[in-house]
DNA sequence: TCTATTTGTAATCATTCGATTACAACATTC
DNA sequence: GAATGTTGTAATCGAATGATTACAAATAGA
């Protein structure tokens, strides 16, 4: 895929190219930049990727946010806003009766954790964030932002140290799980499929469906959850 | 820095360019690489960037190794091989008689991977690998990489899955903070400090040893552990 | 309608980077 | 001590890519 904007091409991608206000026109290449940095990563990735998934050309990416490296950081800030907000919505959520405290809020976080999935790229383009450490730009804004969920998971959650490190390492886990993209080789693997039905529980078929892995195929427990519950 | 060979420079590399044998020049090459890799990831990193960490032009490593690509794979293939071998050998140890097994065997085998740390890069190179999870090529490689762990866990050490995924998730964890840098900023962030001692526990010097953080700074246990144990 | 602003692209520049080529210096063997 | 192989680099090529410039077309405001 050469630099030549090519109508009708075979990815997704944003097709018709129309005068859009710009504010909007910001947020569909935000998105799109979401998607290829978090599968590519920050050097991987290409302004021209960025545009082609926008469907728009590659300039005017470059003109909307100054740099390449701009955009990066545009993308992760959000990222992270999309994930702290979402947190703070279930600390807000009364918890139901009945359950203990930390333990079920810890499972309900995991919970909308993986159900960032759905919002392709958040999850990912942090961890390309984070991955990037040693970047002066981008390595400080990741250790900030990682920081931030540590201490808000301790601050306004009431977590302990240890119940956030349990935490973190199993967010970890399930992004690492999808950069490496274990989910494409559920169905060929016996060992990828072992490790992903016990890492993923009850949010398996969710995320085989965000990430376009077969279908259905439950066969875990008979409780309900028969299609996509996002 | 830019691509003449200027002897004498700041950064760690191997000076003085002798003739080598090959085999030899290969390992140092190797070494170099997964140090550059492991920092910046596979398109982050340059293969000029690997050339002067080994003290050699930029051409003689493109040639020992084919393609950029090529060297990465090796690069992958060695720290994998480094890690699982450095498992076996703990495997193989006759547990302290005393303790549960699983239990005692999961933290000796954390301990393991922790130090792991000194040979700088074989962590960090595979956590690239995971993160380029896209690339048709290294993409399969890392997912084939990740199972066999799984599977010398589950088959050899007789684990059953979610023991194997919390340790993996620690795993995960660890590989991310190390990439994010945060060692870096122990002594400049109070929630960064908290979360690493929960995270390192006794292996905080070795990690910060490693990593150039400071030096001393003990205040957990009195449990010994003065100087550096690698 | 005339002008100014906004929204967009084509063309192209300058740099970076992986790779290739050609060649030099050293070592080994007979 | 030539001949041959090994170890290494300088020079450079071509493609990729972030960024810039110049310009076109649509839109809004007077």
């Amino acid at each position: 895929m050469s630099r030549v904007s090519e109508e009708s091409g075979t990815a997704a991608k944003e097709t018709t190219t129309e005068r859009i206000p710009a504010a909007l026109r910001r947020e569909q290449i935000l998105a799109a930049a979401s998607r290829v940095f978090g599968e590519r990563g920050y050097s991987g990735a290409t302004t021209d990727q960025v545009a082609q998934a926008a469907g728009i050309s590659q300039p005017y990416v470059v003109r909307m946010f100054g740099t390449k490296e701009n955009l990066f950081l545009e993308v992760v800030a959000r990222a992270l806003d999309k994930l702290i907000t979402t947190f703070r919505v279930v600390l807000a959520e009364p918890q139901p009766a009945g359950d203990d405290d930390a333990d079920s809020l810890v499972a309900r976080l995991g919970a909308a954790y993986v159900d960032l999935i759905e919002d392709r790229g958040i999850l990912l383009s942090l961890m390309q964030a984070f991955i990037t450490g040693h970047d002066p730009v981008i390595g400080a804004k990741a250790r900030e932002g990682f920081l931030q969920i540590y201490r808000m998971l301790r601050d306004e959650a009431g977590f302990p140290p240890e119940i956030i490190r349990d935490f973190l390492a199993n967010g970890m886990l399930f992004n690492t799980l999808l950069a490496i993209r274990l989910p494409d080789i559920f169905e060929d693997d016996e060992a990828a499929e072992e490790l992903m039905r016990c890492a993923f529980r009850g949010k398996l078929d969710v995320v085989l469906d965000a990430t376009g892995s077969h279908a259905s195929h439950a066969m875990s427990a008979p409780t309900g959850t028969a299609g996509t519950h996002s």
